[in-house]
DNA sequence: TTGTAAGCGTTATCAG
DNA sequence: CTGATAACGCTTACAA
């Protein structure tokens, strides 16, 4: 068994100084270019990898951010972690990721544990149950800095990347006014999220100009709702259900066909995400499509920046519409 | 800004030594309980946190382990990852999350990154491009372990998790030729894949015990086919078309909506892997279960097991047949 | 049981 | 430019 080459094997075989070896490695010796080659030739020779756990010991760097999502398994987070993973990798930054299953507690026992791991920074989507993001602020009061993402709360110390959800349900709103649709059945998942709020408001606010009831609004559990449950709600009142994703919008296009709900004849289904399977429904969705990699990409770009007080790079996090074959001109 | 606490502010808030802290913070002091106690309790107000950097620098376990894959953003890793982080999660593991892009040159660098980061070991799945396991020959060298997943190939040191892809199929095509179907056509997404192997051939054992041709195959890019691509292949020759995952399958059905092909009047499908969208199309998909999630906590299992030399604690990794309505007596 | 001291691999300081 | 030395936080002989 092969023990790994520290620089101390560099050194000696070189016959000179680990201090040598390491300001040539990290490029702080500008002369003597042909040592500085001896050097490099021997480190690819040896197959040397920095010990980063020793490196960080020493200059309290460790080059690792933490992760924590709510569930890893959400396609949704699988994506956003893809761009997030992207940008990481090419700022040399290494990611450990964690899940909280939307249990606070997870979430505190997660931030100890990243401290341990000595990570630079966290970026965070918090748990359901989570009320403030103080539970951060040992953290914050080490110098590490922090981003909370796509589920956020308030904080003054901490930036926040949301969609612009509101932009999109506008967008939503304004077509399905547009087409003749009058009367909205608002389905969302839980009524406190920030996203749910700014979506709902988006519709309404376009409503409202347009002197139109605002809408009916209902809170599903987005795996378990049943058809019986849904057939109530809807009983022919509504020629517009606009849902807060795509998860709700394809089961309630599954039950349409249950329950002999004619979509989009009868009323028109809108979903918010445009998520892979959302072509694959039937009727095709028409959804909000966001960019879930751009945020990623932004979520660490922005964190990046904070601990190296570089400039933030733009990365487009657009919203529009994806007209499909759920809405239809009434 | 605060420091962060380490075992010598314990030590000296209650004057004592760095080791009798280190001792009592890791249960070797098996008497004098009351200072035991009383570093308990200190190390808790000032919420230490162990560096593991450090304490694996002396020690040479660092409690991290390094996953691979193609791409997170993929729901099927995304599920797997789930897994994996809650058996880690228990282990006191944590997980250094990458992605190779399915690029080989990619994975050796990750390999290299994930040994200056001197995790303990890695789990991968291998990219597209990647013809052999002998570039973790360095890491094994190493004495570090390596487990593969989903995506494998044979290496006499690494073990392999793999679905019993053969089962699946096989249940598949008993069903199929119960209910009368005769012409099989099988579409995959790469010949060379082991899984692709492996669900083919359960359907062509059936097969042939039956005395029926066959599947005949073809293979598609799974994003970017057409549907007059795939009219002309299915050319009204099969009344079974079997594919290799639910993404193609879901695909498929959306296809034969626009070239008029009625599923499953005039053909069945079947998919691979009930993934959540395949409930969402329409009909909705009859496919093969496999537990992703179990998968996911099997390879840690096995991974941790080794690094430990415990027993592998077994883990369902089921499969079974979904029947929902893309598949119909003849 | 306890403390002293050395060392894990690296980098920063300082003297030459 | 280079090398000796100390230090990062922790564990572990070894000695007391």
């Amino acid at each position: 068994m092969n023990k790994i080459t520290t620089i101390k094997d560099i050194a000696i075989a070189l016959g000179i100084s680990t201090s040598t070896v390491s300001r040539i490695l990290n490029g702080k010796n500008t002369s003597n270019s042909k040592l500085a080659e001896q050097v490099l030739a021997t480190a690819r020779e040896l197959n040397y990898q920095v010990n980063t756990a020793a490196k960080g010991l020493r200059t309290n760097k460790t080059g690792m951010i933490g992760i924590i999502v709510p569930e890893i398994g959400d396609d949704f987070f699988g994506s956003v972690l893809s761009g997030m993973e992207e940008i990481a990798d090419a700022n040399k930054y290494n990611l450990l990721l964690c899940q909280s299953n939307e249990s606070h507690d997870k979430e505190i026992e997660l931030v100890n544990s990243l401290i341990a791991c000595n990570v630079e920074g966290i970026v965070i989507s918090v748990s359901k149950e989570t009320q403030s993001l103080d539970f951060l602020n040992p953290f914050l009061a080490l110098g590490k800095k922090v981003v909370v993402f796509d589920r956020t709360l308030t904080h003054p110390e901490i930036p926040a990347v949301i969609f612009n959800d509101w932009e999109g349900t506008t967008m939503a709103a304004e077509h399905l006014i547009e087409t003749g649709h009058k009367s909205f059945l608002y389905v969302g998942l839980d009524k406190n999220l920030q996203n749910n709020k700014d979506r709902l408001s988006g519709y309404n606010q376009v409503l409202s100009q347009s002197n139109l009831p605002l809408c009916e609004e209902v809170y599903l559990d987005q795996w378990n709702f049943t058809s019986t449950d849904f057939k109530e709600i809807w009983n022919n009142k509504y020629d517009a259900i606009v849902c807060f994703n795509d998860v709700i919008a394809a089961r309630i296009l599954s039950i349409a066909h249950e329950i002999d709900l004619k979509i989009p004849e009868q009323a028109s289904v809108v979903g918010f995400d445009n998520r892979l399977y959302s072509q694959y429904t039937f009727p095709k969705l028409t959804t909000v499509e966001h960019s879930t990699r751009g945020m990623g990409k932004h979520v660490i770009n922005l964190l990046t920046s904070l601990l190296n007080d570089t400039e933030i790079i733009p990365v487009e996090m657009s919203t529009e519409l994806v007209l499909r074959d759920t809405t239809i001109k009434r």
